[in-house]
DNA sequence: GGCAACAATATTGTTGACACATTTGACGCC
DNA sequence: GGCGTCAAATGTGTCAACAATATTGTTGCC
């Protein structure tokens, strides 16, 4: 039996306690997790590129254990592929795969425009169809392309909250953190954009009726026609 | 500062190398989180249960951090929560949840559907199209119903195989998990069985002359039926 | 007995040290 | 120079000790 000499310290001293180490002071693992999804999906770290423990662990002021406890959580989501003894390495999407993606999306995103209709009055659309019918296409000829990103996410978020179906919620998020990348490209494809409006707002019109039917099929029709567009400009996207 | 003396093995041996301490070999996480799954599912631990991390550190003969790592991943699969400096509990699904999963399960069962008959041949649907036409009805008559469970796991199995979609996979997987129980529960209310039977002949036959809109179409309505048949007997199954 | 305060025990949470694997680089040889 | 071999460096995997918190048990007082 060997025996070794380990020096502790007396006191640990509270997480919060001493901020000035390193000048960083520690992060809880939500938000480390949270800094990472974005890096990745808005591709800050392009994907194939390798995630080094003790690089993060330094970064955010935490023990090496914690970076891998949230590295468990990204791989769980498809966003990173740990390789034994290797290290953790950016998801590459293929075509395939994001052909995949957008076929489960069409038919959740249909599911949350039916329950989102059912569950909240249908006046409760009319600033979306306002700001459809003028605003957003205001924002396609001026080519204000971030505005009109931004006035889509905010339909999308307002109609899965009006859903009210967590489960699919946080599907379509894991979903919608792995393509995040290729809708922002879809968008800007020649017409896509133009085409898309129209169909976002045929897809409100029907909310704002209350025919949550008509809104599923139309919703599902949009998702096939930017699958098409993605499929037509594939060499261009990915 | 205070200086502590701990005294370590020399030699750490190799995972598998002493099977013998406690007569109980060590596992793999993947092996834990398996069993733990079935367990759960199974409701061979009820919802409501608390889990301790020594006691199932002790039984997989497994350090205490590697239970976590299980716990982590079986929270964020919905099967148990935990409470900080409090422990782990089985979750308890009440009827609101188990509705939301199931329409959930509609959409992607339906998609299911329609991809695996897209996917292959209409020929290669037969074997199940006569085991439903013949077999799983004398299931029903004698009562034996493992037996009519197994004959739906198989189609189902077959079905999301056949669709080729891993994410869709994965996502449903989730939810039998959770929901597995219920399912069970369903088929044994009086008349369900009968219903969902003539259901799942009809979404097959679809399938068999090749239809994949239709095929997805009848698999949404057999699911939205059993969702009733869940409706009508709530105060059973839950 | 009822109950508050405290002590003892049990359980969960955190972390650094060590073990193991891979990669890098230096060296010698042909 | 090309290339196999070995050593050092780098990075990942595992774990048990320590800390913090919650739970249970005990005591003493009214």
């Amino acid at each position: 039996m060997s025996v070794k000499i380990l020096k502790l310290r007396d006191k640990s001293p509270k997480r919060g306690g001493d901020t000035s180490r390193r000048g960083k002071l520690t992060a809880t693992p939500e938000e480390i997790l949270e800094t990472l999804r974005r890096r990745i999906a808005g591709q800050e770290i392009p994907p194939g590129a390798k995630l080094r423990e003790q690089d993060l662990s330094a970064e955010f002021g935490v023990p090496r254990t914690r970076i891998r406890d949230v590295f468990s959580a990204l791989e769980s989501r498809g966003l990173i592929e740990r390789i034994p003894n290797r290290g953790a390495v950016v998801t590459r999407l293929d075509m395939e795969l994001v052909f995949k993606l957008y076929d489960v999306r069409e038919v959740l995103e249909g599911l949350c425009a039916r329950l989102a209709t059912e569950n909240v009055p249908p006046e409760s659309w009319q600033d979306l169809v306002d700001h459809y019918s003028g605003p957003m296409a205001d924002y396609l000829k001026t080519g204000d392309f971030d505005s009109y990103v931004e006035g889509y996410d905010r339909l999308r978020q307002r109609t899965i909250t009006a859903a009210g179906n967590p489960i699919a919620a946080q599907m379509l998020d894991s979903i919608y953190e792995r393509t995040n990348f290729v809708i922002r490209r879809i968008i800007i494809l020649p017409g896509r954009a133009e085409t898309g409006l129209e169909q976002h707002r045929a897809v409100l019109a029907a909310m704002r009726r209350g025919d949550g039917i008509e809104a599923e099929r139309l919703k599902r029709l949009n998702m096939r026609s930017a699958k098409e567009s993605l499929n037509r400009f594939r060499n261009y996207v990915l």
